[in-house]
DNA sequence: GGAACGCTACGGCGCAGGCCGAAGCATCGA
DNA sequence: TCGATGCTTCGGCCTGCGCCGTAGCGTTCC
C-alpha cells in the first residue's frame, strides 16, 4: 500500500494556490503579517484569506500568534522558506525582497507605548540589545534576564528578582505591531518604561501613544543598555499590489 | 503591476498533483523511466500520465529523451529535486529510498548487448570508469576519448582516431534500458564489444540478450580500463505499488 | 508487411475547491 | 454600554482540471 506519496503533493497544493503562493512569498522576510494585509497582498477578501490561512495553519507551513483582536501569521520555520527559495528558484525569479507596506505615522513607528512598556523601534532596539548581549534567557513563558541583565536593571533601579513570586513574569516578547518583531513586554519592561519618563529620557507626544526620545534619554539608554543604538532607521518602500483587484 | 506571485504558484501547482508527484517522486533517484512506468507509478492510466509529463515538460521540471518507442523521462536538475527534498522534509517523512521495479531477469540487468554494444551493469561500469578517470571528454553530439582514453582503446587494438572521417560518432552516451543511466555506445563501443567476443572476455548467453563476462575476462577488463570494477551488485528490491488501482 | 506496443491528442464527464456575500464572535475605543 | 474593527464560519456559485475512452502516429519485432 504505502500511500507515501500524497504527503508530499499536499504540502506542494497548499503552496500552488496564487494567493496562498502570494501570501507566503510575503512572509519570506521573517515577519509577522495580519490576517487582513495577508488578504490584500494576495488580492482577494478576507474571508477567503481566513479560508487559506486556515489550511496553511493545518499544513504547518505557517503559526499564528493572536494579539488583541490582531492575528499574526508567520511562516512556520526555516524549512519553509527553503523550499519557496527553491521554488522561486526554478521559477525563474529570485527572490525581489519584498516590503510591507508602511502605512503607518513614522513617529508611532519610530517609538511609542504598548500599554505600559515601549514598542516601535526604540522597543525593538532594546530587545535586540538585550539579547544580542546574552542578558536574556529563554525560560518557560518568556525570557528570564540573566546574571549580566539582572545587572543592569538594578543599575536602573529596578529589582530584576521577582519578589514574592509575582504572578506576572518579569519579561516576556510581545510581537511588535509596526515592526513585526518582538519587543520586551512584561514587568520589567514596564519597570523599565516607568523609570524612562521618570528621568526624561523619553516623553509623550500629545494626542498620540508615540513617544519621543530625548537628547539625554538617548545618550543616557546607549550608556545604560549596552550594545542599544537609537534610530535604527530602516528604510520604509511603497506598498506593492501583488494581483490585480478582483474583477467587477 | 509586478505580476510576481503566480510563477511560483504555477511550479507548486505542478507539484501539487498526487499523481504528479508520485511521478517526481519516483524520478527522484536521478534515474529516468518510461511514460509507462511512471503512469503504474501514480497509479493512473497512460494517457493521463502523458498529459501530466507534458505539463511538466512545460514546466521544466522533468525532461524527455526519446529512445526508440520509448521515451525516458527523468527530473530536469538538482534544483527540483532539491525543491522535492524540501518538501519531503515538510510533510514530514524523509526520502525512503524508493526503487524503481525491476522485473528485468537478472541476468540481462547484470550484462547484455544492446545492438552492438555492452549494456546492463556492466556498460555502465566501463562508461562510468571512463568518465571517472577522465578518458573521456563531452563533445558535440556524443563523447570524444581524452589523449589517455585513445591510449586505453589503442591498448586493446581499437583506432579512436577517427578514420576518413567516419559520420557514425566515436562514443556517445546511449541510455541504459534496465539502469536507466547512460552507457557507452558508437563505433568505439561497438569495437570494444566485438574485441571483447574476439579475446574470450565476454561470451553471449543462449537464446537471449544477455552475457557472461568470464572469469579472465574479469581480471582483463579490470587492466584494461583503469577504475572499471565488475559486478557493482546494486540491490534491487520488489515492486511498490504506489497509489491503489483506479477504483472499478 | 502486418501485428503488437508505446506514446500522445481529443472529447466529455464529474468533482474538488476557490471565490464572495451574509452572518456570528471577540476585541478595542469612547 | 455601544459602535467600529478584525477575524472566522457557513452557504452557494462556478471555474478549473483530473480522469478515462477512443483514436491516431511512430517504432519494433516476427
Amino acid at each position: 500500500m504505502s500511500t507515501q506519496g500524497p504527503y508530499l503533493a499536499e504540502i506542494a497544493h497548499l503552496m500552488g494556490d496564487p494567493a496562498r503562493a502570494n501570501m507566503l512569498q510575503a512572509l519570506m522576510d521573517g515577519r509577522a503579517l495580519t490576517a487582513k494585509e495577508l488578504a490584500w497582498l494576495a488580492g482577494v477578501a478576507p474571508q477567503t484569506a481566513s479560508g487559506h490561512l486556515s489550511r496553511l495553519m493545518q499544513g504547518g507551513l505557517v503559526t499564528v500568534a493572536a494579539q488583541g483582536r490582531h492575528r499574526y501569521y508567520r511562516l512556520a520555520g526555516p524549512e519553509v522558506a527553503a523550499v519557496l527559495e527553491g521554488l522561486m528558484v526554478l521559477s525563474g525569479q529570485q527572490g525581489l525582497g519584498r516590503r510591507l507596506p508602511s502605512r503607518v505615522g513614522e513617529e508611532l513607528s519610530e517609538a511609542r507605548t504598548c500599554y505600559d512598556h515601549f514598542a516601535g523601534r526604540l522597543g525593538i532596539g532594546i530587545h535586540d540589545a538585550l539579547m544580542a548581549g546574552g542578558h536574556l534567557a529563554v525560560s518557560e513563558g518568556g525570557y528570564a534576564p540573566t546574571r549580566s541583565g539582572e545587572a543592569i536593571f538594578a543599575a536602573l533601579g529596578i529589582e530584576a528578582a521577582e519578589g514574592g513570586r509575582s504572578r506576572r513574569a518579569g519579561l516576556r516578547p510581545c510581537l511588535d505591531w509596526s515592526e513585526r518583531r518582538p519587543h520586551l513586554a512584561g514587568r520589567l519592561a514596564a519597570a523599565l518604561a516607568c523609570r524612562c519618563f521618570e528621568m526624561g529620557w523619553v516623553r509623550r507626544r500629545k494626542d498620540s501613544r508615540a513617544v519621543l526620545v530625548t537628547e539625554e534619554g538617548r545618550a543616557a539608554l546607549e550608556v545604560a543598555l549596552p550594545g542599544f543604538r537609537c534610530e535604527p532607521a530602516e528604510p520604509v518602500s511603497l506598498p506593492v499590489r501583488v494581483r490585480e483587484p478582483a474583477p467587477v
